[in-house]
DNA sequence: GCAAATTTGTTCGTATGTATT
DNA sequence: CAATACATACGAACAAATTTG
């Protein structure tokens, strides 16, 4: 009696789903036939299914039924550019990964803004929060499907030095660091990737089409890139990109590994081996 | 009338939490007391927490009351080793990162098995599944606080060619990879690291103190060491870490980038700016 | 296009159990 | 042991979304 009914309900159709009987996408029995099934009133069936829905295992429609949770195929983006430039999260070395993976790619238009520094730009580059700064902002997707977020930040002085297609709203074929050195005589000497782990914000669940739960989180890349004018390194850019984390891996080579592009690892944990006994969740 | 009570109510509390008059910790008031405020009932009521805490903005505890969540301060690992070894995530270069931060490193003893490698092991190793491999566990904290989970598996051959302290129950103070380097000659020739994000497993959640609703997500860091045996690169050990995604960030340095330790990143939304108007969560 | 049937969502009331102080 | 606070469970009614005839 230690169990309440409600879990031991829902543990028996955790069961049901993960030995494949129920498989997903499928419907589960709505919840009146559940209160046949199990003999319990229906308030105490929607305890069960509310418990399976916050851990993701199911999801419930109105008017249609509960349906056991689809995944998605997780797609890889190496954060490390080859030698080649294949890769590197940003710009034509992330599309042609995408292609070379067999997949498609496509972004909008770039959004352009001059914007007063908020905080996390204003950290990034080194300036006062408040500060106006240009942010480019592009929606990227892969076959059809929303795949990330990005916006770079880059100071108003780049802008009034000469790179005036900074303010244009339209795609930089080749890239905006490229185009900087071009342009500025900019070379970025380095860059360094932060990766952290978040809920969404309403945006990003929307564009991402996240349960508004914030069950799934983003990840969230931030990219600052520096130049050298002599006194060390100094940030010039920040890229923000985000992530679903449901469906995404990155892959960050270093030395010499296989020429192959890396596959999806199996998403899958690596419980205590043969140690732990039959410990259910308490 | 659009939005249920229960809602409204949530909101309410949401505002009043995000507005910092209830403070990260603080305890909210009681059901009873909520039920006197908002006139409705106290099922409404409970729905309205629930509706909170399932977004982790709360948690209850049983005969105590309902808490603003604590907020942990993020820790970041550096995954790029530097010229000197640190950070890296692994060995003596992460425990030096982690005191290089002000704050103290701890282990366990390596547990050590030898198990028939599962699929996300032989994926790694090239290996068909079911080979046996020789695995170290080791748990680790900072300030005695849990930090991270830590198995490497190794092919058996590297104990039978020689590397016999893979199978002791004890530190290799320089490193698993240097001491293959010193035993057996093998060089690391370079590695790949796999970042993915996943709900904890059982096992996880437990030695993390995470909420068993799998709300807080791990972060798992795959990395995967190759060494040349004049055919290219083979993977000879794969290396699997898991933090908890609420207070762990990630860095990677690449090329010239400032000498200091990266900060902690604000761990904050960027949204549609201005451009978005009042929309709810629906 | 509409009405009926189906299915989940919201809200109330009530009673009892369990954990903590 | 008593008081307090959250947890579980039942029953009932109506609302809202969706599909079907």
């Amino acid at each position: 009696m230690a169990e309440p009914m409600y879990r031991r309900i829902a543990q028996e159709l955790r069961e049901r789903i993960e030995s494949g009987i129920l498989n997903p996408g499928e419907q589960l029995p709505t919840e009146v036939e559940l209160v046949e099934t199990y003999g319990a009133s229906r308030n105490t069936i929607r305890d069960a299914v509310k418990w399976l829905a916050t851990r993701g295992l199911v999801e419930s429609r109105p008017g249609q039924g509960t349906f056991v949770t689809q995944r998605f195929e997780p797609f890889v983006t190496t954060l490390s550019a080859d030698e080649t430039g294949l890769g590197g999260s940003e710009g034509e070395g992330a599309y042609r990964e995408i292609r070379e993976r067999g997949r498609t790619p496509s972004w909008s238009q770039p959004r352009v803004e001059v914007q007063n520094a908020p905080r996390y730009i204003a950290e990034r580059l080194r300036i006062p929060q408040g500060t106006p700064v240009i942010t480019r902002r592009q929606e990227r997707y892969i076959d059809k499907q929303p795949w990330s977020l990005q916006v770079t930040a880059y100071p108003m002085d780049l802008f009034t030095q000469g790179a005036t297609d900074l303010m244009m709203a339209k795609d930089i074929p080749d890239g905006a660091v490229s185009y900087l050195a071009r342009t500025l005589d900019l070379e970025e000497v380095g860059h360094r990737d932060r990766i952290l782990v978040r809920p969404p914000s309403e945006e990003e669940a929307w564009f991402f089409r996240l349960p508004d739960d914030g069950r799934i989180s983003v990840v969230s890349l931030v990219r600052t890139g520096y130049r050298d004018l002599g006194s060390g390194p100094e940030p010039f850019r920040a890229t923000f990109t985000t992530f679903p984390a449901d469906r995404n891996q990155f892959v960050i080579n270093s030395g010499s590994v296989p020429r192959a592009l890396a596959e999806p690892a199996v998403d899958q944990h690596f419980d205590g081996s043969q140690t732990s006994s039959v410990r259910e969740t308490s």
